[in-house]
DNA sequence: GCTTGACCTCAAGCGTACTTGAGGTTGTTG
DNA sequence: CAACAACCTCAAGTACGCTTGAGGTCAAGC
């Protein structure tokens, strides 16, 4: 039924690093920080279970969108801590992490257009063009940093 | 011919950050590293050339890209560092830039029907999944971490 | 039983992109 | 001419996301 090479036993450090592409520090650090999380063994080591896989995976994934850790990890606090999440509560996830990647595309080709546009227009008046203008940059509300996406607030 | 508010004479750091966004601290910090220039009164004060305003611009946008400041560097050492550049100069980045933008866009729309995929599927195995398979991920040549663009190496 | 590699903790360091603060100068304006 | 905002330099601090190092433990193989 199962193949045998997806395993069921729990996973050391260095396998979940090797299999997620984590260092073993990545990993210590996200439990310090309550991503992720471990059971110890006798002799204090660390075994994962194995639907840290997806945890890990899941955000590598998200940092690739450019999400930052504490938005992964709000979105992570809403399965469950103590047991294997259900298909439901991954897809409720990813749903809400395809709307954030809808949202990142459409921002992008908006920018893409206007960039087009000022090539078009060799836009060396910078009054009307949006990319140069900063109170329009992606309906940024005023001057200063902000982040590049919305916080992530998935299902709350 | 030209509208009198388009200006023509040199701008203060104060002109220059609420015209682009930018604080002054972030404008010395730029100056520091080489991506932007002024030139001082006898006071010692910065004055900036107009052409600045664009070029903080162009560096803002490009965050918003996610390009790191010494990639948009890299572009900027291309043109002319002690006169404005010309439209052309402007068109080739702004090109090479479009073609980042795309690229970007392409890599996030793949990730994006990814996800779907795996919403669609369940995606528990994580054996076939692209998204959850580091060794997959984007064309990722192995673990570790990764730029999420490619050096912009812009007409070099 | 000893070596070896994987593991442990904790503190410090690093790269990026700035901001903040101290202490002082410039320049405009009433 | 005094006040005051805006400017200056330089050093240090901040936030994020880790990595590195020191000093020690655990577990498997010879």
């Amino acid at each position: 039924m199962e193949k045998p090479d997806s395993g069921h036993k729990e996973l050391t450090p260095g396998e979940l690093s090797e299999r997620t592409g984590a260092a073993v520090s990545a990993l210590h650090f996200y439990e310090k920080e309550g991503l992720i999380s471990s059971r110890r063994t006798g002799g204090n080591q660390r075994r994962y279970r194995r639907d840290m896989l997806r945890r890990v995976s899941f955000i590598r994934v998200s940092q690739q969108l450019g999400i930052p850790l504490r938005d992964i990890k709000a979105a992570l606090d809403t399965l469950p801590q103590d047991k294997a999440p259900t298909k439901a509560d991954w897809k409720r996830l990813s749903a809400g992490w395809r709307e954030q990647l809808d949202a990142r595309i459409d921002q992008l080709q908006r920018l893409r257009d206007d960039l087009t546009g000022c090539i078009g227009c060799g836009c060396l008046s910078l009054r009307s063009c949006k990319l140069y203008n900063p109170s329009d940059i992606l309906g940024d509300a005023g001057p200063g940093p902000r982040r590049l996406l919305p916080p992530a607030r998935p299902a709350d």
